[in-house]
DNA sequence: TCTGGGGTCCTAGGACCC
DNA sequence: TCTGGGGTCCTAGGACCC
């Protein structure tokens, strides 16, 4: 049996442990720059009928009238935050996948327990008693089906956040309960398909041949069908794969124009993906490098461009990486536009014990020291202390806008939560 | 004026090899 | 006139996830 935790609207809890007075209130979570919803609570849902993604500005007005507090998102909050949830869910198990920021699938075949909803009970419990963040937990033999199960358990009032499918019958009611879109991996395509042939539940979906699952849909589809029928075909994945690629592409919070700050951008990216990469300890054989303009104004000229470089002997030293991105960006950039967003992309990742030197390049040229004193300070004194000089120290003028980030109250001394005596 | 960012997996098709 | 059969590697594009 596979347990799934899922955290309620994680961002918005996170910022809801810190600020007592907010607790039943609405509250959202804004993107970088302050560009959309990426999170709502209950509360928020309820009173606005918000979706998530819509863009700030069609409802600021909105949410203001119905006095929803927003915040800038504040990923070094978040991601500390997680760190803890999960820590406290290795407790329970020593089988756990971190699937996302927000929630973790736990191997429970063999956990000792009065009964599977007792001990999910137990979870929930235990992880908003030492983190302030609910959760919902969902039970089933399979991943697709505890996912189902933890939708369940916050969708329908009675389960109150613990729903547990562990026989035939449970699993039917599930399935003849799920819309299509309540199936994890039927995205708006497939459900668009299905609904063309008259399949709306997640057992209708069960019942269709294998065959045109498989035709239409791919072993993808297969996949998906085969868990809900209760045989298990999705891995678990204790051990987090290192990744194939590595990149980061972040909107301006104003336009720009001229080519040398576009390159302090992506001077920028550029020193934060190789540091994830040497923490990875791999090396990158190919850079890519796009520019776009902002797709959704009529009044600007549009272009997007890319170029990929392959690096002669693989690297994840920020320096010569950044050579090789500036080089990519001065082949793509064209004068008389105004560019949104600059992005980099590392591939071709290896593992850096196997990089291959050529004819006229070993693999040893460059001294690992420096970028491991680079790493060490960095991670000492807060991010960008030392870098490239091409990163420039006019980074306002590209940085993203966070207007109402709250305090990192779990990371920075300066940013404690106070209390006051009253 | 303002519309996120970071990923994975799968397939088809082209280019190439012997 | 007849024009093989077995592969690999790479990329672009689609679909999906949070």
């Amino acid at each position: 049996m596979i347990a799934m935790v899922d955290c309620n609207s994680f961002y918005a809890s996170c910022e809801q442990v810190f600020r007592p007075d907010l607790w039943g209130k609405p509250v959202v979570v804004l993107s970088n720059n302050d560009g959309c919803i990426i999170a709502a609570n209950k509360e928020a849902k309820a009173m606005t009928h918000i979706a998530m993604f819509e863009p700030m500005f069609k409802i600021k007005a909105q949410l203001i009238k119905n006095k929803v507090t927003f915040f800038s998102s504040n990923y070094t909050l978040y991601g500390e935050m997680s760190q803890r949830v999960m820590n406290i869910l290795e407790t329970f198990s020593p089988n756990v996948e971190v699937y996302s920021i927000d929630e973790a699938f736990i191997d429970v075949t063999g956990i000792v327990h009065t009964s599977l909803k007792q001990y999910a009970t137990l979870i929930k419990d235990t992880i908003v008693t030492h983190t302030g963040v609910p959760v919902g937990v969902g039970i089933a033999p399979t991943k697709v089906l505890a996912k189902l199960a933890n939708k369940i358990s916050k969708k329908v009032e009675k389960f109150n956040y613990v729903c547990v499918i562990d026989t035939d019958e449970k699993r039917i009611k599930a399935l003849k309960w799920a819309q299509t879109k309540d199936v994890w991996g039927l995205g708006k395509k497939h459900q668009a398909r299905l609904k063309n042939i008259g399949v709306f539940t997640a057992y209708e979906f069960t019942q269709l041949p294998l065959a045109w699952v498989r035709k239409e849909m791919t072993v993808v589809g297969e996949r998906l069908w085969r868990e809900l029928r209760g045989e298990s075909c999705i891995e678990f994945q204790t051990m987090p794969k290192s990744k194939k690629a590595i990149g980061t592409s972040k909107s301006f919070g104003k336009k720009l124009e001229d080519l040398p700050r576009i390159e302090e951008a992506c001077a920028y990216y550029i020193s934060e993906v190789a540091e994830v990469l040497r923490a990875q300890k791999s090396c990158a054989t190919y850079i890519q490098v796009y520019v776009t303009t902002n797709r959704y104004s009529n009044a600007d000229k549009q272009y997007s461009n890319s170029c990929t470089i392959t690096i002669p002997v693989p690297t994840n030293n920020t320096f010569i990486l950044t050579q090789h991105a500036r080089k990519a960006l001065q082949r793509i950039y064209t004068p008389g536009y105004r560019y949104k967003k600059v992005g980099v992309n590392l591939t071709g990742l290896i593992p850096q014990q196997y990089v291959q030197g050529n004819l006229f390049q070993s693999p040893a040229l460059y001294d690992k020291r420096l970028m491991n004193v680079i790493d060490a300070l960095n991670h000492k004194f807060g991010k960008a202390t030392v870098g490239s000089a091409l990163v420039g120290t006019r980074v306002e003028q590209w940085e993203l806008v966070k207007k109402d980030r709250s305090n990192r109250y779990t990371t920075q001394w300066g940013e404690l939560l106070e209390l006051k005596n009253k």
